[in-house]
Parts: C-alpha cells; structure tokens; sequence
DNA sequence: TTATATTAAAGTCAGGGATAGTCAAAACTC
DNA sequence: GAGTTTTGACTATCCCTGACTTTAATATAA
C-alpha cells in the first residue's frame, strides 16, 4: 500500500528513534541495496521527508568512506526556537532585523554573548555588502539565509 | 566507519600528542607497512590533513636513513593570530579553506566547539550560494571578508 | 682519494575505484 | 490532468594504487 519512499522514510525514522543521540549515519549505497532501488531515491526521500522545515537536516560526504548523517531537530524541546525557525524561512532580514533577533537569542541564553558578538559581526552590512556593486544588492536574503543557518544549528539534538 | 586515511590520520595525531615537543620522526616506508598500503597514501594523508593551513609542517628527507618530520605550529602567541590576519587579508577562501581554518582556530582554543560550528554553519555553501547567484566567485570573497571578520574580533582587546 | 655504481629511501602524478549529488524524463497514483 | 514517485545518465568528490622520478648514503672501482 505504502510507496517504497514512505517504507524508507519509516524505517529511517525508527533508526532514529532508536538512536538516542539524534543522529544517525548510514550510507546511501547500502540503503538502496536494502530496498531494491536506485540510490538517487534516497535522496528524494531525504529532500521531501527529512528537511528542516520537519524537523530534520542531512549533513553527507562522497567518495570512500561516504556516508549519509540525517540529524535530528528538538522541535519540541524548543517551541520558541521552532517557531522562530518557522516564521524565519525565507525571510529577507534588515540589519537592524538580525540584531534585534541576536540580541533576543542572546537574552534567552541560546547563545553566549561572545556567540551574539561573533554573528553580528559576520552579518554586518560591512561584510556583507562588499565594494563590488552586484553583491550588496540581496544582502538582507543573505541574512535572512545565515541567521535560519543559526536557528537551525542551535536545534540540533546534538549541538551542545 | 574510518577509512585508512583516517585512520592514519589518528594514529599520526596521537603520536604527536604523546610526544611533548610536537615533533614527529618517522619512517614512510615502515609507515606504510604498519598499515599495510603503498607508501604514497601516506603523502596523500600528509597532503590533505597536514598542511601549513591546519596547524603543521611537514620536513623530510630522501635516499638512504630517509625520514618524515611532522611539526605541529602552534598559534599559542597572538602574534601569529595577527600573521594569520594579515595574510588573509582580501583573500578569496574556498569552503574547503573555510573549515580548515575554523578546525584550527578551534583546535588552538581562540574558538569554542560551538563558535566553530556556528561560523562554519554561516559560511557553508549552502548558505553564502543562494539559488540565484551563479557565481561562485562571489561566494569566496564573501567568505573571505567574513573569516576576516572573525580574526578582527577576536584580536580585539575587548573581546573576550 | 676521487669517481662511479648501487642501494635505500621519499616525491609526483595520473588513473581507477568508491561514494554521493543533480536533474529531467518516465511511470505511477488519484 | 496534476501531482508524486521512480529511474538512470551524468557529475562531483574523496580515496587508494602503482609506475616513474629524485635524492641521499654507502659500496666499489680507478
């Protein structure tokens, strides 16, 4: 009844489950074995079933040794974190906007203040906008794409 | 899990951690023997995981009582931090680089485990290269002036 | 003693193998 | 017919090997 992509995204999903820390490592060619199907399905069920908008992000290598690294968001655990990740998808974001929002994640102890200081600095109009005429022009997109960067990785299960 | 790259990788670092002075002798062949595979894959491991770029030099010698000298560099001296800035300066820096660098900084404490991952994160690819700008180009210089960024603040008196 | 040959290292580089990613077309489901 | 799933050809990246080159120490010859 299930599609192959359904079976394969259960059958990820208990791994990780099970798995505790949140992560789980497997690699693309075994699971396509396992199921019977080309690899590149794999990556169709990792882009429609695992990306952050549910809860999850894939980190991967190639070559010898390639693996596939699905990892875990505490959605739950964090709500306020979620839902900023939420209304922040694809925002542009002003500078102003990124600071208030650091100024915010500092307050709440997501990050140290050495954390806030580091970003605002790598978000800063300064180095965003270059000389070079073209790059300024989306810089706030930029923005918007680092500080989801950030709201992500502070929703890892295994960011500590 | 490990590839035999890896592998060597680790036991290279543990013998350097073990002696006191940071300097490691070592024979390539004897090397290549105790892992059982040409004697080139270990310039390969030297190549990708010991370079100037990561915190070590490596010294040898040809011919008959040849030898491999791995130096760890140590950043201990803000000096150096300062050199590092220095060079850097209005450099163009591949993702590759990126992570190189941030790896070290961590390594030598400037930044914690967190900062790493943090700017990694802000400096990765999949970030700094939106779906709409084809150049590549641009993308390096952005990372460039941002790890630049990074290297001011942290040479700030203030910063702590 | 000097020159040459031999032996014992390490270096370089191109190619093949092992993975994973991308994208568009075909196939399927509702 | 629209949306979703599946496939496969092509690409990108990382790892490993082997043939060939270069350098240094030592042995041998003149």
């Amino acid at each position: 009844m299930s599609t192959l992509s359904n079976q394969i995204e259960q059958y990820l999903k208990e791994l990780l489950a099970r798995s505790q820390s949140g992560v789980l490592e497997i690699k693309r060619s075994d699971l396509a074995e396992a199921f019977t199907c080309v690899p590149s399905q794999i990556n169709y069920v990792l882009a429609t079933r695992f990306s952050p908008a549910q809860g999850y992000m894939v980190e991967s290598r190639r070559g010898g040794g390639g693996y596939l690294r699905i990892i875990r968001l505490s959605m739950e655990e964090e709500p306020n974190l979620a839902a900023l990740l939420d209304s922040a998808r694809g925002r542009r974001v002003t500078g102003q906007g990124g600071e208030k929002l650091l100024d915010r994640l500092t307050e709440e102890e997501f990050l140290t203040g050495r954390e806030g200081m580091l970003i605002k600095a790598l978000t800063d109009d300064s180095v965003l906008k270059s000389g070079l005429v073209q790059d300024g022009a989306d810089s706030e997109a930029l923005r918007g794409r680092m500080l989801n960067a950030v709201l992500q990785l502070l929703l890892r299960d295994d960011f500590v």
